[in-house]
DNA sequence: CAACGTAATTTTGAATTCATAATTATGTCA
DNA sequence: TGACATAATTATGAATTCAAAATTACGTTG
């Protein structure tokens, strides 16, 4: 919207902020990957930053829970376990929920039309069997439901929560069943949300997201049952 | 528990998650007051550390929304508006009525006795009219409930919201009549947990949240009209 | 003397430096 | 050769330094 025709708000983000926001992407794109360290010196040569900044960085990425610091031995990206997934997803759940209700008293007409175009794009990707735009427009519409509920303090908790898990995502866990379940969750997720019906869609989110928690989790045990190559 | 007899667990916190912890309580006992500027060079001074770790913890600090960065222009102790509580009241009540509902699932007997005991010391500070015990004893009872939940997403959240709100409550905005009501509905949340009713603890929070809400917020309007002395 | 412009001072953001802890490499001895 | 001890190297945490921005103090002019 704003980008380099804006030179009256001058309001350069801190180096800090700026990383912060350079870094998330390296999480949920899988280039930094869960239980390896996170390496400060790469980081810093190809941000071209000094360490400072980037540590101040890693420290904010960690009480947003994507990295642990260990003392004296840097910073580890955070695994992504069963037992953490159990914990965020019904947090998550609830939030949703109620971003659900309150969207529902909030959205303009035009919003909801805006998430109904958003819908039918994902319905394409579906069809397409477009996994990529599929997940993205999922996002969107998440967003965008966040955003009718005018809550800046719920916007942030969620897409910090939500972003540990997104990590889990880049390995394309989405079995064919589930993908069309939560298909029809959407679909219902859209009724709902036109219906304005916040009880409703608030119920709905926050079993699409126990659903969505109960395929993560059997994908990740599957996986800890194979044998991990070195 | 384990303090100055613990050399072989030498894992020494890092000098900027110490300072988080120092620093938390200074906001919530009003000496670091909304509105104004952090004093950077103060506070050095006064833990006897470098800046470094300080505008660490304070970056830390900012994201979970206990401060304000503005560039060039140092940290700033995020006011507390109307908005800002209308904002997260609704959240910390859907975290607290998660909670609730889960710790129903998974607490013992012993755990809803000790929070049996702290009720009644609570309503012993109540009927003492001692509201600096009262409100630490608030805290402990809605802590516990926490734990009883096996959640440490939730827990942490959940902590970081309350922490915002509790900055409000230096100012002591409590009347006799919202402290009756609340005492009222901390005697229903004491009920339905002993009977691990997890749906009726999970409305009585929420609805003890928007109460509280509603205080604050009356509060706060009747605050603002005020004209503020220099 | 009030408003503006300029210089001095302070504060901030980020790079650099330095002490210490952890890791890796090397050497020794059974 | 393999297990252990010790030295060299590297990485980390935090203090210090330095450039740039903001604030304050001061002086000038209308």
């Amino acid at each position: 919207m704003d980008d380099a025709t804006t030179p009256p708000k001058i309001s350069r983000k801190s180096l800090h902020a700026e990383l912060v926001d350079r870094l998330q992407p390296l999480f949920i794109g899988g280039e930094l990957v869960p239980g390896t360290k996170v390496p400060e010196k790469a980081l810093c040569a190809r941000f071209g930053v000094s360490r400072t900044p980037l540590r101040e960085a890693l420290k904010v990425l960690a009480s947003d829970g994507l990295v642990r610091l260990e003392p004296n031995r840097g910073a580890w990206v955070t695994p992504v376990t069963v037992g953490e997934v159990e914990e965020v997803f019904p947090v998550l759940g609830a939030l949703e929920a109620l971003s659900g209700e309150l969207a529902c008293q909030s959205i303009t007409d035009e919003e909801i039309e805006a998430v109904a175009a958003l819908h039918e794009q994902m319905m394409q990707s579906y069809a397409d069997r477009d996994l990529d735009v599929y997940f993205a427009v999922n996002q969107q519409i998440h967003s965008a439901i966040l955003m009718a509920a005018r809550n800046n303090t719920l916007t942030t908790s969620c897409q910090a929560l939500s972003l540990r898990m997104q990590r889990a995502r880049y390995l394309a866990n989405m079995t064919e069943g589930r993908w069309f379940a939560a298909v029809q969750e959407h679909e219902m997720i859209m009724k709902h949300l036109a219906a304005r019906d916040g009880k409703a869609l608030a119920q709905t989110l926050r079993d699409h997201m126990m659903a969505k928690r109960n395929s993560v989790i059997q994908w990740l045990e599957s996986q800890e049952t194979d044998a991990e190559p070195d």
